[in-house]
DNA sequence: GACAGTTGCCAACACTCGTTGGCAAACACT
DNA sequence: AGTGTTTGCCAACGAGTGTTGGCAACTGTC
């Protein structure tokens, strides 16, 4: 359908914007993060961003696109599953911004929300689902560990909370690693 | 200092607006919630709302006034302080809509989330302190426990993610409960 | 009944926002 | 050289924001 790609010559401009406004909607959330500040900040006129965006939910749609990159959890010892995730999750976390961004506008962005319910949904429950077969369990397994990876970006990231600013991933893996451990293989009330 | 609480004529308007924006920042977050549809809902002027509470920064103060209510923790059997304090704070989540606008607020006002900081520094580790004594764990246990109430919040009420909307308080009080618990009285990596 | 204080509304200001249309320069291709 | 397309900027629109000042109506007190 779209031309087979050819290479333009607004190509680093497309990417300065794409770069800006990640870099602001992670900052600031989407509704503070303004077209006029990307622009700004991406050295272009306001304008260009809604010639090669359309508008400003486009923009953030382009730029909240993301992979969690989730390791094959079958080629992983059942019970290093936990420390696995944790791992993964922190790297993916510090490298790119993208999940902050998504993130803070969530909260407030309904269409933002319902991309992170579709990242959690497809990506992490079909994870889960490749070692855990009960389809009842996989979803449940898959929320609870959502929610205390959310958490920890959230309190670290976000309000930034002092002792989870302070700890070292190290610390973060094996006080967290255990948690996630439970949620994926363990059963409740043990 | 100030007067001594003699009670105003206007008194239902000012828990008008409170009540209107305590719900308005919770559905929408701190941007989005307009003054005018604060004052729309409480059925009263937009200067009203100025001449009451200053500004909207000095609104949302009023309204994200927040008491954890957290019980006391050494009248609670040791082994049951995680089971204890997830039910706490889901009968605390579910019934007064405060920290949800303060959860919501918190991601893009830093005057929010500099609330945030101090009820979970403040209220939380203070109450890990009376049965924790050392002060180099205590901040730790508390963000552990912070991150995790606060990831359960977020995908139950934020982003609402079906699993977690969908999981009875029973289920959250089995699955989360040891994970308090062992953040409050456990040891890392065990 | 006169009068100060309170409560409320209206209209407007100054500003910022996303978004649009037009125009000039640079480019690509024949 | 000439032509159509692409890239970029400028100026502006219309809507919505927090906030302000003034004015009418009501309340309580002497």
């Amino acid at each position: 359908m779209t031309a087979p790609a050819r290479p333009r010559r607004s190509d680093a401009t497309r990417a300065a914007i794409l770069r800006a406004a990640r870099e602001r909607f992670a900052a600031d959330g989407y509704e503070r993060a303004t077209i006029r500040a990307i622009a700004a900040d991406a050295r272009i006129d306001p304008s260009m961003v809604m010639r090669y965006y359309g508008s400003k939910e486009g923009l953030f749609a382009a730029a909240a696109e993301f992979d969690l990159r989730l390791p094959d959890l079958t080629a992983v010892p059942p019970a290093q599953l936990g420390e696995a995730l944790i791992r993964h999750f922190l790297a993916r976390w510090e490298g790119d911004e993208t999940l902050v961004a998504l993130l803070r506008a969530a909260s407030t962005n309904p269409g933002a929300a319902e991309r992170m319910r579709g990242i959690f949904a497809d990506q992490l429950a079909a994870a889960v689902a490749t070692f855990d077969s009960e389809a009842r369990t996989t979803g449940r397994r898959a929320g609870l560990v959502a929610s205390q990876i959310l958490g920890l970006a959230f309190t670290r990231y976000i309000v930034r909370l002092p002792p989870m600013v302070d700890a070292t991933p190290e610390d973060l893996v094996s006080w967290i690693g255990p948690t996630l451990q439970r949620y994926l293989t363990g059963r409740p009330e043990n």
